[in-house]
DNA sequence: GTGAAAGCGCTAACAA
DNA sequence: TTGTTAGCGCTTTCAC
């Protein structure tokens, strides 16, 4: 049989009330009293049943995150730095990996906002789901437009847009690539694309840009490559909306005998620990996981604290990792 | 107000019994009832509350993970893959990155517990902490022997030490060294070493291990694969433990300017997706990630149903990845 | 300083 | 076929 507060309270020959007092140190008590319950507990191996508390409080110190999935060197990041800080800010995480699955990702925020989250962090790919809508749970989305009013933490996607094309051209590449995913999706990450495109036409050269979903398998993705290649075959350049996409790329080419960075160059997007890591001459936008996890963590306990006061956009910068691809 | 199922009988015209009944659809019900009680729920946007359910059932539907950190492809994979069944499984997840921290796992086991999740997936270093021992509660080990009665899922450590050191000294290397963690960790994963030095012993050659420990930062970890350079400067071979190490190892041999296979060959451990897209030419032992956590999450569950006839240890074959390392 | 009792939202005997 | 009632384990008002 499980202990629970009746058994610490009969064996400490209290009632229960002061047993949850001592177990919130609430309320006037007696040191002798504490003494005795806390031995109580301890020769009960005592633990308190968080979900009575949550049903009484209707609190749960719960908070969910919905992405795409942490099998990915970015999202793995975020979603690692994201559990860490609100650890520390004393939540627990539910995991929903959406896994660009509508359907998944409605299903996951049902049973989220049923098993009465305190919050969401959301990164997933899909908006349009209503139920973000209709309700007043305090939202933080990450890279990502749900509506008008649940606030957006993104990297500064048009500086980025503009340093990974401007590093192309600058290293002599003249027709260059972006790939990036389909455009009706409404994200903020689009402005990489918008900053290309500026950047491009500044320096009179023509943008295209190739789609690669993030959603498809590797194999999909790997043909989409290959097809690029066949479509431009003068392209000398790729700004890659992601680094998985960049390394494809850069197989893909060296396969066709390509010479990176003499005949291609590329620069990646997301700079992620593993990713520098494991292809650390890729060079890359590298976006600021760990601040990005710190302010939506921070914006998230504030709107939770029921602070109203909340700006709807905040953009940090990011930097170049100078690899050996350009 | 959050709409309760007060509200919806009420709309209904029934009692809560009714609404409940239709909810979990048990028990004899007229038609003409379910379907007042869904349009009641429907016009009210009812969603039940899983934590007063909870509360009752003494059943939460939740799983704690507790691994490592998501922040690395094999966990991030792992992590990913065991979500995906467990979702199929009706379980949502509960995620604790212990980050190597004894202390913080241990204050993750017992919140978990404390949130009354059914059962545990537990990947972590750290051995000994009481609280696996003092619980009745399902427990499954990935790769990590907790104790003596809770099942453990591990690919075949032996195995794949005993392929990784045949591919080396098959391609021609003769000083090889493995990299692994502390030895006073008692995890499955050792057996690589094992098989490493039985093979090594078998062709005439003297095994010697380099310990790079998991839970070091990189710039700790590349200061090591230094001094292991300095310490075997006639290396001509290595194992590494898992497939960052081997990364890490590539790039401080290529920056003292060897070439890789011709004067260094290496092979790796794990295999993950990402890794195999960010570094297809690192031959490495690929875990059977998918299979490692379709065992892990049956075991589970049937060990949540009740079933005590479960096998201890499930060992998973392993398969090379044929990169260009070797 | 401490306790009795009510109630968080739900489910399941038991009755009807 | 449906409703009444008790209770899951906890916290908190109110009384003493």
């Amino acid at each position: 049989m499980v202990v629970k507060i009746d058994d610490v309270a009969r064996l400490a020959g209290v009632s229960k009330t002061t047993v949850s007092r001592v177990l919130n140190n609430r309320g006037y008590l007696s040191d002798a009293t504490i003494k005795k319950v806390h031995e109580a507990m301890e020769s009960l191996n005592y633990q308190p049943n968080a979900v009575a508390r949550q049903l009484f409080k209707k609190e749960t110190k719960l908070v969910g995150l919905i992405f795409p999935t942490v099998d990915n060197p970015f999202f793995g990041q975020l979603v690692a730095a994201l559990e860490k800080r609100l650890f520390d800010a004393g939540f627990k995480v539910l995991i929903g990996n959406s896994m660009n699955d509508p359907k998944k990702e409605e299903t996951y925020l049902k049973e989220l906002i049923s098993n009465q989250v305190d919050g969401l962090i959301v990164g997933a790919q899909n908006r349009g789901i209503e139920e973000y809508h209709n309700t007043n749970l305090p939202v933080v989305a990450i890279d990502r437009v749900m509506n008008e009013d649940i606030p957006v933490i993104a990297s500064d996607n048009y500086m980025g847009g503009k340093l990974a094309t401007e590093l192309l051209i600058n290293s002599g590449a003249k027709n260059i690539i972006n790939t990036d995913g389909p455009v009706n999706l409404e994200t903020p990450a689009h402005r990489r694309r918008e900053a290309y495109e500026d950047v491009m036409k500044e320096h009179r050269l023509v943008p295209h840009t190739h789609i690669v979903d993030f959603s498809w398998d590797i194999e999909k993705k790997r043909s989409a490559v290959e097809e690029m290649f066949v479509e431009y075959p003068e392209v000398d350049g790729v700004f890659a909306t992601n680094d998985m996409d960049a390394a494809l790329i850069w197989q893909v080419a060296t396969s066709l005998g390509c010479q990176i960075p003499k005949d291609l160059k590329i620069v990646g997007y997301d700079g992620a620990n593993s990713t520098r890591i494991l292809l650390p001459e890729l060079t890359t936008i590298e976006q600021p996981v760990e601040q990005m996890a710190k302010v939506a963590v921070k914006t998230l306990v504030s709107r939770i604290k029921g602070d109203r006061n909340i700006p709807l956009e905040q953009i940090i910068p990011v930097k170049v990792w100078n690899g050996k691809s350009v």
